[in-house]
DNA sequence: GTCTATAGTGCGATAGAC
DNA sequence: GTCTATCGCACTATAGAC
């Protein structure tokens, strides 16, 4: 009992260990991004010591290719991760839009990701594109799938319209939300959505 | 005679020095990024030695803050500096996107100015609002008054369908190009364009 | 703990304009 | 000779990778 009790809580607090290291990972390299960020305030942040740190990951570049790849798993489940839609376009793409742009909004975290997702995909370019496979491309593919499900929208090419409201709205959240634009070019979510969702409803006609 | 050419060459060569240490931190600073870039490389970059640095610019901060205010000034006029379009919408602004998407692809500095710009807007806002203001607001301004002034387009909210544009361009130049998702989503730049220009003209039917 | 890199400073030397 | 800009270099102190 003895045994199979240390052995539980070795792998508990191994993997406890790595949880640990990329919750204080995340707080940096989300903050100072690759280059600003040190295996000094990693460690600190993480609450272990720097040996420890070296012992679960091969470097500093390891550490932040495997935090960078599980943030995009997590960010494309919270905000797009919900089941494929399904119902009337106009009301669909409407609460769709919506819900994307709220949940991007509402999460500094995901702020800070694509900072340093963008930021960093000169350096990393395999880890841009492994994100681009694991966020965008599904959301593209469901959307795509949804307009071209729904011929009285007469769409013609339903993934380039699936490019055009993905990129209309998290270009409108970079502007507004990462870069600070706010105040200079105000705009209500609500209008942009509906403005949107009108241009491809209204086709139909 | 020989007083005017003095003063001519005083000035030119402070200048020169000027423009040689923004032309080496251009290199620097965009393809390393700000944590990611040493004063000593800048200076060698630029073929001066760190005193003479020190000696036109605060400190490293400093330093970059010009650089990418400059750099938004000869961004947007390099993709967008030409006179406000005139004609019928359905071919404006195919031409319009043709053109500014052929900018930005061609054009490698864009691509790392983009990534720093957004990069480092969480640690310089300030900055990120001087590029929303000098690039983003003009593009959005010009489209707008563009657009209103063709009732025919029967368009409700020209700002908004003007962030449409914009942002439709932005976003997949950035998974494009930026983010290097050529590969993994292919998409010809014509088809987004023509699908977007009909979108926006056929509203008018 | 070790070893390297970096921000920023100070100083002597140099070169050119007057 | 004087003044100014620049250079090259040495130096400190700190931070950071491992």
């Amino acid at each position: 009992m003895a045994h199979i009790k240390v052995d539980a809580v070795d792998r508990d607090s191994s993997v406890d260990k790595v949880e640990q290291i990329l919750s204080g990972a995340m707080q940096e390299f989300l903050k100072h991004g690759f280059a600003g960020t040190s295996m000094d305030k990693v460690a600190v942040a993480a609450g272990v010591s720097k040996a420890t740190v070296y012992s679960h990951f091969q470097d500093k570049e390891g550490l932040f290719k495997v935090l960078i790849e599980r943030l995009a798993r997590k960010k494309f489940n919270s905000i797009f991760g919900t089941e494929p839609p399904e119902g009337e376009p106009a009301i669909v793409l409407r609460q769709l839009g919506t819900k994307a742009l709220q949940q991007m909004v509402s999460d500094e975290e995901h702020r800070a990701f694509m900072r340093v997702l963008i930021g960093e995909s000169g350096r990393f370019p395999e880890l841009a594109q492994v994100c681009v496979r694991a966020m965008i491309k599904p959301v593209v593919e469901t959307l795509t799938h949804y307009l071209a499900s729904h011929p009285e929208l007469k769409i013609t090419d339903p993934e380039a319209v699936a490019r055009i409201l993905l990129g209309t709205l998290v270009h409108f959240h970079i502007v507004q939300d990462v870069m600070h634009g706010k105040d200079i070019l105000p705009m209500a979510s609500d209008h942009l959505i509906d403005t949107m969702t009108n241009l491809i409803v209204s086709n139909a006609n």
